[in-house]
DNA sequence: CGATTTATTGAAAGCGCTTTCAATGATTGA
DNA sequence: TCAATCATTGAAAGCGCTTTCAATAAATCG
């Protein structure tokens, strides 16, 4: 086990040239660093990073935090995110600190114990504890989503609204009336941005909302087939579905094809699309319309914003919200033509 | 910011005692411990997490590295896995640090580094360089799985082999000649032993495996799809599948329903069921025959194993294969009549 | 009641690194 | 040539905690 001290010794150099050799500091000659890297080497030396990071203060690591009730994030869209950034972060030297809690004390006490430099807030609610617990301990974080609330904050989100205001806006401009909404739990506020959307275009087409039309659910398979099949329990029975993932999409037409129908036919299907890696919206058999916003471009770009955060970027510069592509393909078509 | 120096001049004790009492030390004095502990409260004092690990030379945290060039651990099995160890290693007050690398480097690395207690490997290969370079540093790990190794190693792994060799078993004797293996990619070990039980089982019975029957791949939805299309355009068609994954049975399923086919009556179907949470097989439309063995619980055992590994337990007591139920339900039936 | 435990506390030495500040020798400038 | 500057290094003070060892006061015992 070499240390400082050892290799310090090893070298005939003191502790603080060596350490500076290390860290690239420009005072150091470059004939003593080339020693000190070589010597380094030789006896595979590795700073012991508490050590260090007593020295410094600084983690360089950031956290996350899985909410104990419930199990939104153990779906596949957080595992594409989180893979993503992850691997970003590996870029900037910095890892991920994982633990699971059931309240915002746990953000409070890894921000006070310093075991990591910020943190990445998913799956944010509207007036999310979290957001004012690190907001009050002027704890460096990035959320992934936004919220209401008057506190500044870094966010990356994409267009949900928009998203969901085009996809419903296209169903109608096809004549689609009855056009039912499987979406996130309503307590989440992707969720509730793709509501707004939808009801912006029903409303920009002089309608309203249906409730009966409006499941808010866990993206799972299996809520995608249940609410299928309620909805084709209905009478009239709706037109069009707009699924707010992949995986219900797959549920809902799992059950709308064991009816008997046929997606694209019968039933217009748009589908955000996160771009999930054991999921591909290439592969589904009928070729769907969606809204399409890679997750992992998402991991991939708080990373990026999050180390700004710790490096003392404004919190101004850091609040992105990215557009959402509609892609067009055939899941989508107008009505068929029925008396009502 | 309080310090335990301030909160020891604050309180007239000294660091140590306040340590002492901090830590539940017998050594105190209850009335001094209660004068702390209350101080401490109201104070907010927490102690720095990298002073304790300098001190102590625990990190009180598990390491994970997600291997960089392919996704396999980015799918939802790991993300399953990864929630369940994750809220164990909570209770034990240890963190899970995540990070990204491209090889065993990285392992070294970390344990060098002290920034790890121990790590978990997942998704092990035959000979997995991860064991032997962190078997040679004396570092402590548990596999997910089993390997090909004459080194002693913790472990947890589910009898791949029997479950697969059951449920061919099964098929073999509803009298099924063709049974087509969808599996996982074949450098895996779970595969491989997966490959192993079903080879067994077809020897039972006189038979060898077919190397046109077996597919070895990511299990994702759309190799399922894939896979199924091979074997459905082959002639005579295999008359059961059987599925490495749930996500590959679902894609598997749907392309045999497009072809106008039923699953239980046309074709049988196993799946390996993980008891992935986005993904219930209660909810499949045809009630799957699965060999069963919730990932989660795995995640949850193997924190409990890799926390009795860090605390000294000897490696013989931390190696556990458990069995996997075959759950019969209707997707397997005797194959059609067909003369060949 | 003096000697010996026992209970409780404090002083101080690390843990292994970073970083300030001072010191040295070499180099430059007038 | 002497003062001033520069480049390079080292000594040492932390960072905030744990833990050994010694010290004290109280309690026990014969």
């Amino acid at each position: 086990m070499a240390n400082l001290k050892k290799l310090a010794e090893h070298l005939g150099l003191s502790q603080a040239t060596v350490s500076r050799a290390l860290n690239n500091y420009s005072t150091v000659n470059q004939a003593t660093r080339d020693r000190v890297l070589e010597a380094a080497r030789r006896l595979d030396y590795r700073p012991n990073s508490s050590a260090r990071r007593l020295a410094t203060g600084r983690a360089d690591a950031i956290g996350i935090v899985l909410p104990h009730q419930d199990d939104l994030l153990i779906d596949p869209h957080f595992a594409d995110f989180l893979a993503a950034l992850t691997k970003k972060l590996a870029t900037y030297e910095n890892d991920v600190v994982l633990t699971a809690a059931d309240s915002a004390k746990t953000y409070q006490r890894f921000a006070t114990n310093r075991k990591v430099d910020g943190f990445v807030i998913s799956a944010p609610k509207a007036n999310d504890e979290r957001i004012s617990v690190l907001s009050k301990l002027n704890f460096p974080f990035i959320v992934h989503g936004r919220c209401e609330t008057d506190l500044p904050y870094g966010f990356f989100d994409i267009d949900n609204e928009g998203a969901f205001y085009d996809a419903t806006k296209l169903l109608l401009e096809l004549g689609h009336e009855r056009i039912a909404l499987l979406n996130g739990a309503p307590d989440l506020m992707f969720a509730r941005q793709r509501l707004d959307g939808y009801k912006r275009a029903l409303a920009e087409f002089g309608m309203q909302a249906n409730p009966n039309l409006i499941f808010q659910n866990h993206m799972t398979v299996e809520y995608g087939y249940k609410h299928a099949e309620a909805l084709l329990a209905m009478d009239p029975t709706p037109t069009a579905f707009l699924c707010s993932s992949t995986l219900m999409t797959l549920g809902a037409q799992r059950y709308i094809r064991e009816q008997g129908l046929e997606v694209g036919k019968d039933i217009s299907i748009i589908s955000h699309d996160d771009g999930l890696s054991s999921l591909k919206t290439e592969s589904f058999s009928v070729a769907l319309t969606v809204t399409r916003s890679p997750i992992r471009d998402a991991g991939s770009e708080i990373a990026d914003m999050v180390m700004k955060l710790v490096k003392g970027a404004p919190i101004k510069d850091l609040q992105k919200v990215v557009p959402v592509d509609l892609i067009v393909r055939t899941s989508t078509r107008a009505p068929k033509r029925r008396r009502s």
